[in-house]
DNA sequence: TTTATTTATGACTTTATTATAACATACGGA
DNA sequence: TCCGTATGTTATAATAAAGTCATAAATAAA
């Protein structure tokens, strides 16, 4: 089995769990402040993990940026473990794309059980490298869109809106949203860029161009057509 | 959508989780014992459903039972909902492949985001968004109003009015709750924009622009025809 | 019936949002 | 370095939405 990484900043909890787990015959690697975690968890830092552990009280950063940092470069099965057991911050959670939310205190062999059962449910299932909608085909690997099978050059900015779009299409996408996903959260530019890429992104798209609804007061959708 | 199954034999409890569900717009469908839960979820049964929730002591067959003879041809989620909150159950419900246990009493809105983080992870489409109410769809995620499965543009406060009344069907709304819900406590403008934005719904509606009822000194209502 | 209250309606004003184009700046490769 | 591309900003125009108001209509109360 793959291991495991732990952000946590109580070094006991960390003691615990990595003894715990260990025995069990998984690996752990712990992580112990935000600022540390955001290292780890960018870009392609996850690969060599099948699952985080999360903390939401950090120094540094909170659980809750780090976890929104993770869902921006991966899929990967992300638990939260704290003891803020407050409706709105469980729902947050999930809401930013958590698989669990642990309350502490809690049972090592539940903990344990859970990540086991996560794992088994997240595995082997590896997003393919061609989206498609429509007339539009975006092939995420070799950074290529054709649209009705011709190809169309994207610069970088508008293959990562349209890669994001269509990733959730038919969803209604908000600027900040974008703005968090493509730009990343440490942007602070305005709305209006976004706009002038949509713009640009149509107009490269062609006769697929209008498949980028404006949904005033509220965002983007991409549809089928 | 697909759908999910509740099997529990508590009908108080089935009734408040599956209103709750169906004002989200996810349908459920319960059974109260273990031999018609043995049944259902025998051999392809299962198909028209995303998640399993499953409660532990039933008559007839226990929870545990169900579940192994559930995995053994299928590979769908399953919840454990139980007030059993022995460790040994847990980890029991965990080996015989559950994918959670929620312990009773628990909160409506976490169970619904477990449920959804669920079966996003299982590669199971998410879980429905579409609320309904006689000849009116709103699909809560495109942001889209169907009459008639014709589709319909709604501005944003039109939309917002609408999907409270939806998801509050046949009960009586007054002018105050919906300035509260839809515009916002800190909205201190006049009770007369709400009756100008029912109107401009009821147009946008057009001939289910008649299923709100104005009742007089109360407020709105939406029904079903 | 008369009166008072409440709601519907349409014209109008104000505000908010988006599209667009021109411009400025940064970046990377020859 | 220079040039071209990519990116981001700003101002303006165009559009859509939200809110107000006066009046008419409907309803309830006296």
């Amino acid at each position: 089995m793959k291991k495991i990484l732990l952000i946590e900043d109580d070094l006991q909890i960390c003691e615990v769990i990595e003894k715990y787990f260990s025995n069990k015959g998984t690996g752990i690697f712990s992580v112990h402040n935000g600022a540390e975690a955001l290292k780890v968890t960018g870009s392609t830092g996850l690969e060599n993990y099948s699952l985080v552990l999360l903390d939401i009280m950090l120094p540094q950063a909170d659980g809750f940026t780090i976890c929104r940092n993770i869902r921006r470069n991966s899929n990967i099965p992300v638990i939260f473990i704290t003891a803020r057991a407050r409706e709105d911050d469980i729902i947050h959670g999930y809401e930013i794309g958590c698989d669990d939310y642990i309350i502490k205190p809690f049972l090592l062999s539940v903990l344990y059980a859970k990540c086991e059962a996560l794992i088994k449910r997240s595995g082997g299932r590896s997003m393919g490298t061609v989206l498609e909608c429509g007339n539009i085909k975006l092939d995420t690997r070799r950074l290529v869109c054709c649209v009705s099978d011709t190809e169309v050059y994207l610069p970088r900015k508008e293959f990562e809106i349209l890669k994001y779009l269509m990733e959730h299409q038919n969803c209604v996408i908000d600027r900040n949203t974008l703005l968090d996903r493509v730009w990343g959260i440490d942007y602070f530019g305005s709305d209006r860029a976004v706009d002038n890429h949509i713009r640009k992104l149509r107009k490269a798209l062609g006769t697929a161009g209008g498949q980028i609804k404006t949904l005033i007061g509220r965002g983007y959708r991409l549809t089928e057509r």
